[in-house]
RNA sequence: GGGCGCGUAGCUCAGUUGGCUAGAGCGCUUCCCUUACAAGGAAGAAGUCACAGGUUCGAGUCCUGUCGCGCCCA
């Protein structure tokens, strides 16, 4: 099921920006249906390409289903799910500090958050006591405390010191009087605040002066200390970051910092390090490294921010739940307190969302590949905080939420309509939820003066449905009924947490069951150095490049053969002409998968050439042939492990294995031998290369569709009923069957003999290019018949002399060994007679020999060494000594023929 | 601060539960435009598996530590 999802920030940001920079137009100067149609004009556009894109890469989907989050089928599931979870009273509304990007003006999600190292300062800033306070013998005026961000002290609401501090019994109690607003604010105790110590291994302690300014409105930490002490939150900045009395500061106005009001905070800083430094309060600046949030939209510093959100709470036990969760409390891996149940060893209730799409994974139902990544799922889920589902944009699901300021009694009780009062400000809000297709509810609220609510949802509400909405829930629609739970989901492994845990999430609490019980992670294409691609950058490819650079096929191949478990994987970007006469971004390494198509397509083609008269299958015998038997073996073992490769989701190994097969054996060998039988008059190598075909083409079709699915049409033209049975093949290759791995034709005694075959043609190949033998001039070759390789070369003579430019010596010829130049099979000595260079063979024997008795001096030393023998496994240690008697032999012909030169 | 991954040939990467002389592609060297393919064929050179310890008969593989690179989370 094909399809987008609307990416609210992203694409919102993306438009604000272009209309800006074409028109000059804000945001604001639209309607918010006008504005959210253009937005829509600029989605279906980029929609449509990608789902080009798609198609173009040969991605085989179901696209007359292709869906988009935003489209109706999915905005009433969204509709629904919304009213569901509100009327489980999962949904509140809360005072938070959120993560505040005053560039887009929107709340960020914590996962939205980058930390990036930043080199900043510590400011050490004076603060003076409304009185004096005597400290062993001295008195003091000022306490000191240190801050990275000084434009917050305008909200300071306390300063806090740790109890266990030795100054604490003078200070504890004491006021302050705020500099630059004049505020008194009391001196508290708090453990959360860092002992000063210079001497620390701990940087903070080391910064630390032991007094901590609190800013509950501005800071996460502060907040927690204001929660505890219950202090007064003072908002000193307005939603663009800059300083501002109309969001909850009163004693501005007549103070010293009314100068500031208006200033952007970054401003404001340094106009308040200044005001400190002119009245010498500032003690102190040092340097700093820290980390600061960014987001990851606008990348400006994040302002913790003091705003009503929406929440999902994701811990909250659901009462009443209707569907079965897992067996984990069976197995007791749950335990019991208070009289809820939680999943072992955390503070997750079983019946809460978190431990919904937490005990799938622990009870086995969902399985990541690679295994690791089960680990960021799961800690993710242990630690999970509610989650924050209101943005600030237009682009997106609007809250279905109507509210109105004061208690207003419910007008009757209309279906699909849920009340809520809420306590914010001081004040009663009413709520009301609406249910989905109840659009007269909503004109009546309206008409009674109720607001609905300007934001939209998080994006990954919707996308959490994505398994259930796009087949028609919360319908019970045969398209449910056939394909949920669905089998496996790919993705990146940044969506683990955002996506992945909340479909389990919301597949489990809707539907009562997972949406997938496969989740596979694949790597990240990053570019030559490491990077990741981005369009900033410019080190992104577009796939409609790659194809135009190397086609579909090519990329596919390179793709799949780079798709390893590892995490990352490089691919250098580097500009190239196009065919279309474009330059553009693609990579070099997609000649990988051309050479490979290329390759392919001229071996069909050649194989194709040669199947007129074929005969059927059923009138060869292939066990007769030692080329046949061994390819067949290869073919089989070829089937077994691609097959494994697909299994385990190991796309590397599947690609490397075809291209093993296709290129060394089928091309490099079987191939050339066909030529040579063929030319002789033997037509069963004719019916073998087919069926060796038409396996080839069904196991690289999910790899290469396009090259493959032309070819088959084309071997169904020259040969329609091949292999095994004679059957008739299907029309399209697609619709053909996965071949089956036929253990019956693996014959490993074929493989060995032809091994010991093809040794021997590259022994003589090897001697004649060392030797600049001309490839016209027939090798003449010597060899004891009587050996194994010796027969086997034998009952293939023909084939032999052809492929490796030779003549057999007839047997018991008595030759001139004396120039002839040697190599080994298996331990048999073959001689290639009166074509070398005495000198340049000796110096190659040589070296031969040497190598061949470090392999000799390191069996020894492996069977001398104590325990081996004892310890290691029978097998093992006959492995060994094979070898080496072996070795021994090859050693003796190099030896011999060292001598006899 | 917590977690994860990576470091193997000049380059990009494989190497499954420890067990043949550590592999592939690209690049490089030599020869060959042989009637499928020069995007090709034949042959070849090239690695102290980051470093240091440990476990083991045996370590690229397992354990500990160090160094370097990257990602995720707080």
């Amino acid at each position: 099921m094909p399809g987008c999802d609307h990416a609210g920030i992203a694409t919102q940001t993306v438009v604000e920006k272009r209309i800006l920079a074409e028109e000059g137009r804000r945001r604001t100067d639209f309607a918010r249906d006008d504005f959210i149609a253009r937005i829509q004009v600029w989605k279906d556009e980029y929609e449509t390409q990608i789902i080009a894109q798609l198609k173009a890469m040969g991605c085989s989907c179901d696209w007359d289903r292709t869906r988009f989050t935003m489209d109706d089928v999915c905005a009433r599931a969204v509709r629904e799910a919304f009213f569901r979870l509100f009327a489980d009273g999962l949904i509140y509304r809360g005072k938070r500090l959120v993560n505040w990007d005053p560039a887009t003006q929107t709340v960020l999600a914590d996962d939205e958050v980058e930390h990036e190292t930043v080199q900043g300062h510590f400011w050490y800033m004076k603060y003076p006591l409304v009185e004096s306070v005597e400290i062993e013998g001295g008195t003091v005026e000022h306490i000191t405390i240190a801050t990275t961000r000084p434009e917050t002290m305008l909200g300071d609401t306390a300063v806090a010191m740790n109890p266990a501090d030795p100054r604490a019994k003078y200070l504890l109690g004491k006021k302050v009087r705020l500099p630059l607003v004049g505020r008194i604010i009391p001196i508290i105790a708090d453990e959360h605040v860092v002992l000063a110590d210079p001497e620390s291994d701990d940087e903070k302690a080391r910064f630390s002066t032991g007094f901590l300014k609190v800013t509950p409105a501005h800071d996460p930490d502060d907040w927690q200390i204001g929660q505890r002490h219950d202090l007064p939150v003072i908002n000193v900045m307005a939603p663009d970051g800059t300083i501002s009395d109309k969001f909850g500061w009163d004693d501005a106005t007549g103070s010293d910092a009314e100068q500031l009001l208006g200033m952007d905070r970054f401003e404001a800083r340094e106009a308040i390090v200044e005001w400190f430094r002119t009245e010498n309060l500032l003690e102190d600046v040092r340097e700093y490294t820290h980390e600061v949030g960014h987001s990851y939209r606008s990348h400006v510093p994040i302002e913790p921010y003091l705003s009503d959100q929406w929440y999902i709470a994701v811990k909250k036990p659901i009462s009443n739940f209707q569907f079965p969760i897992s067996n984990l409390e069976k197995r007791k891996l749950t335990e019991q307190k208070d009289g809820v149940t939680y999943i072992k060893g955390t503070d997750v209730p079983l019946n809460s969302l978190a431990g919904l799409a937490l005990a799938p994974l622990l009870d086995g139902r969902v399985k990541f590949t690679p295994e690791r990544y089960a680990k960021t799922y799961q800690s993710w889920l242990e630690n999970l905080r509610d989650w924050p589902i209101s943005r600030q944009l237009w682009w997106g699901h609007r809250i279905p939420i109507w509210s109105k300021v004061g208690k207003t009694a419910p007008n009757g009780k209309p279906d699909g309509l849920i009340f809520r009062e809420i306590e914010n400000d001081d004040e009663i809000v009413t709520c009301a939820c609406v249910a989905p297709g109840c659009e007269d509810v909503e004109k009546q609220l309206e008409k009674d003066g109720f607001q609905r609510d300007p934001d939209v949802l998080d994006t990954w509400f919707s996308s959490a449905l994505w398994p259930i909405s796009t087949m028609g829930w919360p319908e019970d629609t045969e398209l449910l009924k056939a394909f949920y739970p669905t089998d496996l989901l790919c993705t990146a492994r940044e969506i683990i947490t955002l996506w992945v845990s909340r479909m389990v999430m919301f597949g489990q609490y809707f539907r009562g069951d997972i949406p997938f019980s496969q989740v596979y992670i694949h790597a990240m294409i990053q570019d030559g150095s490491g990077r990741k691609m981005s369009k900033s950058l410019g080190n992104g490819i577009d796939p409609l490049d790659i194809i135009a650079s190397h086609g579909a096929d090519a990329m596919r191949f390179t793709l799949a053969a780079m798709t390893t478990e590892t995490q990352d994987v490089r691919m250098p970007v580097e500009e190239m002409t196009l065919p279309d006469g474009r330059v553009a971004n693609t990579s070099p390494k997609f000649d990988i998968g051309r050479n490979f198509c290329n390759k392919l397509w001229n071996a069909s083609r050649f194989a194709m050439m040669n199947l007129e008269a074929m005969p059927a299958w059923s009138e060869i015998h292939p066990k007769k042939n030692l080329s046949d038997r061994w390819i067949l073996s290869r073919v089989s073992t070829t089937v077994r492990d691609a097959t494994a490769a697909v299994d385990a989701f190991g796309f590397n190994e599947l690609t490397d294995v075809l291209y093993h097969f296709m290129w060394n054996d089928f091309c490099d060998w079987y191939l050339e031998i066909a030529k040579v039988r063929i030319n002789a008059g033997e037509s069963a190598a004719k019916a073998v290369l087919a069926h060796c075909l038409d396996v080839l083409l069904r196991l690289l079709h999910p790899i290469v569709p396009f090259i493959t699915e032309q070819i088959w049409s084309q071997l169904n033209e020259v040969v329609p009923c091949r292999g095994p049975g004679d059957s008739p093949a299907e029309d399209m290759l697609i619709r053909a069957q996965w071949p089956l791995a036929d253990a019956a034709m693996i014959d490993p005694a074929a493989e060995a003999d032809f091994e010991l075959y093809r040794d021997a043609v590259r022994g003589v190949r090897n001697l004649r290019a060392e030797h600049n033998v001309s490839p016209k001039q027939k090798a003449k070759v010597l060899f004891d018949v009587q050996s194994v390789p010796g027969r086997i070369i034998l009952e293939n003579q023909a084939l032999f002399e052809s492929q490796a430019g030779a003549e057999i010596t007839p047997a018991g010829a008595q030759a001139d060994k004396g120039d002839a130049g040697t190599f080994t099979v298996g331990g048999t000595p073959f001689y290639v007679l009166g074509v070398i260079d005495i000198e340049a063979e000796r110096a190659r024997l040589t070296k031969q020999a040497g190598t061949i008795q470090n392999g000799i001096t390191g069996i020894e030393k492996k069977l001398a060494a104590e325990g081996f023998v004892a310890k290691a496994p029978a097998e093992v240690v006959q492995r060994e000594r094979d070898r080496l008697a072996t070795l021994k032999r090859d050693l003796e012909a190099v030896t011999n023929s060292l001598e006899s030169l």
